[in-house]
DNA sequence: ACTGCTTCTGTGAACGTGCACAGTAGCGCC
DNA sequence: GGCGCTACTGTGCACGTTCACAGAAGCAGT
């Protein structure tokens, strides 16, 4: 009927509280005995501790919270996510600890996530595609450990973080589209207010230089539509390009819509780079030629860096892990 | 320093806990002078409810879990757990619940979910992609609310569900392929031991009756893979064949690429059907005739129906809900 | 002045743990 | 036999709430 609890547990095995307790928390000093009387009581009566009681004394509570900062409408959009669920979810339930997911898109949720930490309702935070400027970073505060998947643009002192390379990917990209010949090589940006925004486009820059033109550049926002905008756009400005490094999977999904609208054969006219190798890079019409990131890896750093900073760890590095270039068929 | 508890609030505003607990809970009879007071007194020091001191003595934990069945790897491939997951975390954060992710792919994840839910430490259970035959449902127990997202075949009795009504929806297509002047009509299902994979054939052979031949279907997991060689097996099989009805966006993206291999038209030689409208549909070429389903009404009356049984009641219906045919190029 | 009712308030107990502390038993050693 | 040490065990308290209960204050009706 009712759950048993550690006294049930102590009177079947004929032992005190203290000495379950002992037991459940790997302490010492248990005799073989009474483990072995412990731990059949356990079985029998099926206890499982109470959470709540414990964490009510530890002042832990067991889990820690997971924040998408992204606006509702396109969350999840991206499968990046999803990897990160899978890995943290898993390490997380390797420590006994749960994986609270809370949204951030709009000032309401902001708040709430905001109480639900400061009130000290998880032990450690999880940021996930948190924009540069956004006000929930300072809101936080600093009593609970916080760190990010991927940097959260100008605080990326603040919020340890692990990511991948991107301007690295950038570059891999770049360099190949000349090696392979093209000279008037275009780019689709991300959204200027992340990393992915930013930092594709500066190792885009660094191969390119000088020749990496305004008017080679367009800006889009993840979406699959705007991917479509930003090649349209570039097509009317620069008509001559033989080659175009989006800076997602899903937008160049766009930009070969847009080109194949346009009459331009991809790779013949136009060579079509991507990013993210995702899984829309091989259901597109050709198959996108992009760059692979490392997310179980990024997923399972930042769960570390997270830990050591639940554990105690006064401060912990930034990890930033490589890109590889995916050849296919779009350029 | 240390946060605030009640006796601080409470001390703050010149009254007891008493009052203040009743003002947190929405009791009637606080007296406006108290209840400004005490108001007041919360802003001031900040004081936010310590759940877990609450739900000691209240026996509910203000959270519940979303428990995903999908064998790890496969994990996300669909989108619909977005949808659901951002949802869910809406409509429990307007209750003050909580979300916590739980996997459940292998057996030690299984019994770490049935440890937790029948340690008490959800007052509800929201199963996703549940597979027939899963022993997690049994070992759940009834102590606690449990709903699914999309019928556990086999289960439909027990674990009350929200879903699209699969089997309209392949009716939908497959009479759309006949108005069409298909004649060759062939299917790729999904795995037969899930509600898609089975009602998706129950509905093409709704209308085709006779003419659904074994040597038109072939079966696939769901994956761009699995659909890429159940349209070879098919081509192999029924070289005449003139339409297809893929069970999934993502295993037609297969299909289209293996019919493009064939050196077939898609729609000339070949039309394809999809299902889900998935954002892949989009970026396929051709673009996906498809199914859609409303994702984010289904996962809206699952939410519904849990809470309602966690409030309380006996027992509630299962809901099913329209599908909606999506006319673009591939059909 | 007493009774009964409504509205509001304060208080003690209980929820199930972990932890500090006090204690016991056994053993070896001087 | 006393001492110190190790290995182990039991107990009281605290953690921060909610809830049941007892009661006070005000008011109306007798």
């Amino acid at each position: 009927m009712k759950r048993p609890t550690i006294h049930d547990v102590a009177a079947a095995a004929g032992v005190s509280r203290g000495t379950v307790s002992r037991l459940l928390n790997g302490d010492r000093y248990v005799s073989p005995a009474a483990r072995v009387a412990v731990e059949r009581a356990i079985s029998e009566t099926g206890y499982v501790v109470n959470r709540a009681a414990r964490s009510l004394v530890t002042q832990r509570t067991g889990s820690v919270a997971m924040v998408l900062s992204e606006p509702h409408e396109k969350l999840f959009e991206d499968p990046n996510y999803s990897t990160l669920i899978r890995v943290a979810v898993r390490r997380l339930a390797e420590r006994d600890l749960s994986l609270v997911m809370m949204l951030a898109g709009d000032e309401g949720d902001r708040e709430r996530v905001v109480r639900y930490v400061r009130g000290g309702h998880a032990d450690g935070v999880l940021l996930v595609s948190t924009h540069a400027g956004d006000p929930l970073v300072g809101a936080l505060g600093s009593g609970t450990p916080a760190v990010s998947c991927g940097a959260v643009i100008g605080r990326e002192t603040v919020i340890p973080y692990a990511a991948t390379d991107e301007r690295l990917g950038a570059r891999q990209m770049t360099e190949y589209l000349v090696s392979q010949g093209r000279r008037r090589i275009a780019m689709i940006t991300g959204p200027m207010d992340t990393p992915g925004g930013i930092q594709r486009l500066e190792g885009f820059a660094d191969v390119l230089g000088r020749k990496a033109t305004k008017k080679l550049i367009a800006h889009g926002d993840w979406t699959q539509a705007s991917g479509e905008r930003a090649m349209t756009e570039l097509l009317d400005r620069s008509p001559d390009l033989d080659a175009v490094f989006v800076a997602s999977d899903l937008m160049a999904a766009g930009a070969l819509a847009a080109l194949r609208a346009a009459g331009r054969s991809v790779p013949g006219d136009v060579a079509v780079g991507g990013f993210d190798d995702s899984s829309v890079a091989t259901s597109t019409h050709p198959p996108l030629t992009t760059i692979r990131q490392p997310l179980a890896e990024v997923a399972n750093k930042t769960v570390d860096l997270l830990l050591a900073l639940i554990d105690g760890a006064p401060r912990v590095d930034p990890v930033i892990l490589p890109t590889e270039l995916v050849i296919r068929e779009s350029a």
